[in-house]
DNA sequence: CATGAATGAGTATTCATTCAT
DNA sequence: CATGAATGAATACTCATTCAT
C-alpha cells in the first residue's frame, strides 16, 4: 500500500506518477520496469518515489489494484443482471465488456495481462492473493445456477469448465486485437458482437456434427 | 550454434553445463537469466562458457531446440496416425501427449512456455522462426479435413475455433499440473485421461443442454 | 556534456573527479583508460560516476573541452596580435605558446596528443567535428596574408608548406621535451626561445648556403 | 625472438603465420591487435602459436624487423650513392623512396607507422632499443657532410634540423597519401616527384621571400 | 514533505596466456 | 611439435534502494 504521503499529494501529481507508472508497466514487464523512469517520466525526485511507496512492488500492486477495479466497472452491469438473465447471455456481456475494457483502457489491461503471462510465480502469489481464486469461482457459481436452471449439461465437469471459461475470454480478447491491430477504437461493435457469437455458439453446441446417427462414446 | 569445443566435451561435463542451463532458463525469463549463476552451477570458469558458446543467445536457441525436439518425440506417434485416426481421437491424443511431455521433462516444458509468453517480440522472432506459425495452420487443417469427413460441424469459423484449441491445449496442461502440483510424477495416468476426455466432450458437444425443445438464436 | 549532478558537486570532489580523468587519459588511450580506475582515484562510487556522466565518451569530450579550453588560453594574445605582426612574429609566437602549453599542462596537452595521433577515426570526427580542419586553414590564411604583404615567396606550394608548419609545431615541442627531459618547469625561456628562433631561422631561409653562384633548378 | 620451433616450420606456414599478423598489426594497434584473430587468420592452433613465439611482443618486434628491413631495400640505392651525390639529390631521393616503400607495401608501413605515433612509451623503447637514435645520427652525419662540402648554410642547428627533416619524411608521405586516397598504385610518378621537388626546394630555400634589402635578425 | 547524491553488486563479454595430452 | 580446453581478471554500464539535508 503506498504511503499517506502519497494520498496527500495534490492530485495533478498523483496524477502524473500513476500515469507514469501505468505506462512503464504497460509497456515492460515487472522486472524490466525502471523506477529511474518513471520518476522522469513523472518529473519528481528519486527520494519523492521511496516516500510515497514502500518499493517497486509496493507501486505495482498499487497500479494492478486500479486496472482491476477500472475492469469491474465494465463487468458490472452484467454481473448486476445476472440473476435475471440465462447463463449464456451472461456470459456473452462478460465477454463483451471484457473486450471493450481492452479497447478503451489498452494500456491498463496491458498491466493485467502481462501479469497472467508472467512465469514470476512469486509476483503472482504476492499480488493474486486471493482475487485470482475467486475469479474462478464466480465462474463456478454461475455454471451451477445454469445446470439448476436447466440450461446447462449436468454432465460437465463444473470446475473444468470454469478455468476453460475463463481462459477463453482471454482467448477472444487477444483475437479480437490480433485481427483489429490498427488499434483504432471504433464506434462499430459489429465485428466483436460477432466474433463473441461465433465463440459462445462453439461452447454452447461443441464442434461435433449434430445428426441423429452420430452416437459415440 | 555451439562451437565445436562444446561437442567436444566429455559427456559428463556437456551435460553438466546443460542442465545448469537448463534450470537456470526454465527459473528465469532469458534476459534475467544470469550466465554467470550458470558457470557457477556448472563449475566452469567464465572464459570457458564463451569458447563453447558464442553468446548467450546461442546458449538459449541450443536449449530450446532441445525442447522442441524432446516435445516432437511425445507428439510423433500422434502426427503419424492422424490420416487413419478421427479428429477427436487425434486431438485428444495430441492434449495428452502434451501433458504427458510436461509432466515427464517439467524444466524443459517451462522454457518453451515463457517464450511463448513472454513480451520480448526480437526474442520470439529469433527463435522461432517459422515455427510459430505453423503450429495454428495445422489445427487449421486437421480441422478442414474432419468437416471434410462430416466427423465436424462445417458451420463453425475455423480460424477462430483453431485458435480456441490451441490455447486450450495450453489451458488443460496447466490445470492438470495445479490439480497434481505435488509434481510426483506417478504412472497412474486415469486422473489424467479422464481430464482430457472431459475437456473433449465439452469441445465437441458444448455446455448447452441438449433437447428437442431448445431453439436458440 | 556531463549531467548537471556532476555541476552541482561541491568543488573538491568535482576538481578529484577531474584530476583522477586527466591522469587517466594522459596515460592511456581512450580504448584502454579505465573507469574503474578513475573511479578508484577519485575515491567515489562506480554508480556515482554515471550520475555524473552519460558515458565513457561523455567524459572524454568534456576533458578534451578542458584541455582545448586551456591551450586557447595560450594561443589568444598572438591571435589577438595577428594583423599587426609579420608572418614570422606569428609564426614564431603560435610554436613559443604551443610549448609553453606543453610546459606547463603536461597531461592536458598529452590527452589531446594522443587523440592526434589516434587511428580510432570514428573517435576522432566524434570530437574534433570541425575543429580539426580548421588548424590546417588557419596557417593557410596566415601564409597568403605573408604573400601579399611580400613576406613570404609566393612560388610556394600554400597547401604544402602550411601541413609541413603544423607538423614541425609537433616536432619542435616534442623535440624540447626530450631535450629538457627532466620535466623541471624553469623560468628560464632563453633555451626554448633561441631553438624556435632557429626553427624559424631554418623556415625563412632554407638550410642551402647562400652565395650568387648558387642557381640551381 | 620467434623461437627456433618456428623457423623450423615449412615455408608456407610461416608465411601463412607472418600475413595474418602483418594483416592484423597494419589494422590494429598493438593494444587492440588479438592473438586469437591472427591464429584464426592463419588457421593454427592457439597452443602452437605459443610454441612458437614468447608472447605477444615477441611477434609484433619480429613482424617489426622485417618491415624495417623491406624498407631498407627501398633506401639502400640512395645510401650507396652517398658518397658521390650531394645532400639535396640524396635527400630527395630518400623522401622519394620512402614513398615508395609506402605506396608498395602499405600494410607493412603502416605498422611502423602506428607505432611511431604511438603513445605507448614502453613499447617504443621496447621496440626501437637503437634503432630510432641511429636514424637520426645518419641524417646528422649527412648535414655535417654537406656542410663540410660547402653544399649546406653552415649557420643551422644540425641537431635541430636532422630532427625536422626525419618528421618532414613522415610529413610527406602522409601527405602524399592523403592527396592520392584512391590507393592505386600507379607508376606515373610525376605527381610524387613534383610534390617532393616542392618540399626540398623550401627546404633549401626557406619560404620567405629573397631580396636585396631584406636584411633581418 | 522534497531532494538528489551515494552505493555496490549486478550484467554480458573479451583476452592473453597456460598446460596437459 | 600440435592441439585446444581452461582460466580469471578485466571491460563499460545499470539499477533499486538508502540517506542526509
Amino acid at each position: 500500500m503506498p504511503k499517506n504521503t502519497f494520498f496527500n499529494l495534490p492530485e495533478k501529481k498523483r496524477t502524473r506518477i500513476l500515469n507514469a507508472a501505468i505506462d512503464e508497466f504497460s509497456k515492460y514487464s515487472y522486472e524490466k520496469a525502471s523506477i529511474t523512469r518513471i520518476v522522469n517520466t513523472a518529473n519528481i525526485a528519486k527520494g519523492s518515489f521511496y516516500q510515497y511507496f514502500e518499493n517497486k512492488l509496493d507501486l505495482f500492486r498499487h497500479i494492478f489494484m486500479i486496472s482491476a477495479d477500472e475492469k469491474l466497472k465494465y463487468l458490472k452491469p452484467t454481473l448486476d443482471k445476472m440473476e435475471s438473465e440465462d447463463f449464456f447471455t451472461t456470459l456473452r456481456n462478460l465477454y463483451v465488456a471484457g473486450i471493450e475494457f481492452v479497447k478503451e483502457n489498452y494500456k491498463l489491461s496491458q498491466i493485467a495481462d502481462r501479469l497472467m503471462k508472467s512465469n514470476n510465480e512469486n509476483l503472482k502469489n504476492e499480488i493474486f492473493g486471493e482475487t485470482k481464486p475467486k475469479s474462478n469461482h464466480f465462474l463456478k457459481v454461475l455454471l451451477l445456477k445454469g445446470i439448476k436452471r436447466g440450461e446447462i449439461d449436468s454432465s460437465i465437469d463444473v470446475e473444468l469448465v470454469s478455468v476453460m471459461l475463463t481462459n477463453l475470454s482471454f482467448t477472444i480478447t487477444e483475437y479480437y486485437l490480433k485481427t483489429n491491430e490498427k488499434g483504432i477504437v471504433t464506434d462499430d461493435y459489429s465485428d466483436l458482437m460477432e466474433m463473441v457469437e461465433k465463440m459462445i455458439y462453439t461452447i454452447e453446441n461443441g464442434i461435433k456434427i449434430k445428426g441423429e446417427d452420430n452416437n459415440d462414446y
